[in-house]
DNA sequence: ATTTGTGCAAATCGTTTGCATCTGA
DNA sequence: TCAGATGCAAACGATTTGCACAAAT
């Protein structure tokens, strides 16, 4: 009985069903990356990232269509776009309303846990409207520099 | 009596001057870009945008020696950069320790006028130590979807 | 004279696009 | 069947680099 169901319910969940509630087609791509993407804990990760561990597993897949993947995923709320570097773009696992440090010299995001009290954000120019508040705590390893 | 003396008092500052004390050498190109950028307030300029501008100037700079410069700028103090955009790098004029409104659809930065209390960010990560933290507030203009 | 900066064009990097082919419903 | 997805390679935009030449001390 070592069918796909068994394979879904050892993931913990079933990408299949993700991806159609999402309105996407499960595609042998699309759901190989997300058991990639979320079979565990919060992530942060570039597209090349993602195509690197895709071919570890063994999953082939081109860049493009990570990238498609990756903006697919992010528009219907499974992920969330981070740009805190200004040469590659991080995608987060973890859509909740959560704050990063920035690891300067590594490169790498890290989650805050917690809330980050925000003392009142002024209100924003005149025709305009917040659409998220983000903060970037940046830091660096002790010793470098 | 038209000397580079009266043309650097015109300015309201002496940006060859101000170049020696950042420890650079005072080049045509540098005093000139440097005058386009400290000459008025607040700004937030891309590298293209500055190009554009020496050129509405008459000031013939390459793209290369604008990137250097806005870097060479940005060590010694006198620029601070902000990367909000992942597409392109902003450099803002003001060094001071403020945060940022990102206009979304129109990407262009404006300050945030007052502080932003920020409630106690928690510790970073074991061996880490906090160089910045940057506040952005995303926004869009009014009835764009 | 020596060091440092500049311009150009080519190279690089991350990302996107066009299009022929394949695939899931 | 056939809309929609994928792969490839070329296109792209922002930024960097290598190197010959020019300018500052």
């Amino acid at each position: 009985m070592t069918n796909s169901w068994a394979q879904e319910k050892h993931d913990g969940f079933d990408m299949v069903a993700r991806l159609r509630a999402s309105g996407l087609r499960p595609t042998r791509q699309r759901v190989a990356l997300g058991e990639l993407l979320f079979a565990c804990g919060d992530r942060h990760l570039t597209a090349e990232t993602l195509q690197e561990e895709a071919q570890r597993a063994n999953v082939q897949v081109s860049l493009a269509t990570v990238y498609n993947t990756l903006h697919q995923f992010t528009e219907a709320g499974l992920l969330r776009e981070v740009s805190v570097d200004g040469a590659r773009t991080y995608f987060d696992t973890n859509v909740s309303d959560h704050h990063h440090y920035f690891v300067e010299g590594e490169n790498c995001l890290i989650d805050v846990d917690g809330q980050i009290r925000i003392g009142e954000v002024p209100a924003p120019p005149e025709g305009m409207e917040v659409t998220s508040v983000e903060v970037v705590v940046r830091c660096r390893r002790i010793g470098t520099s």
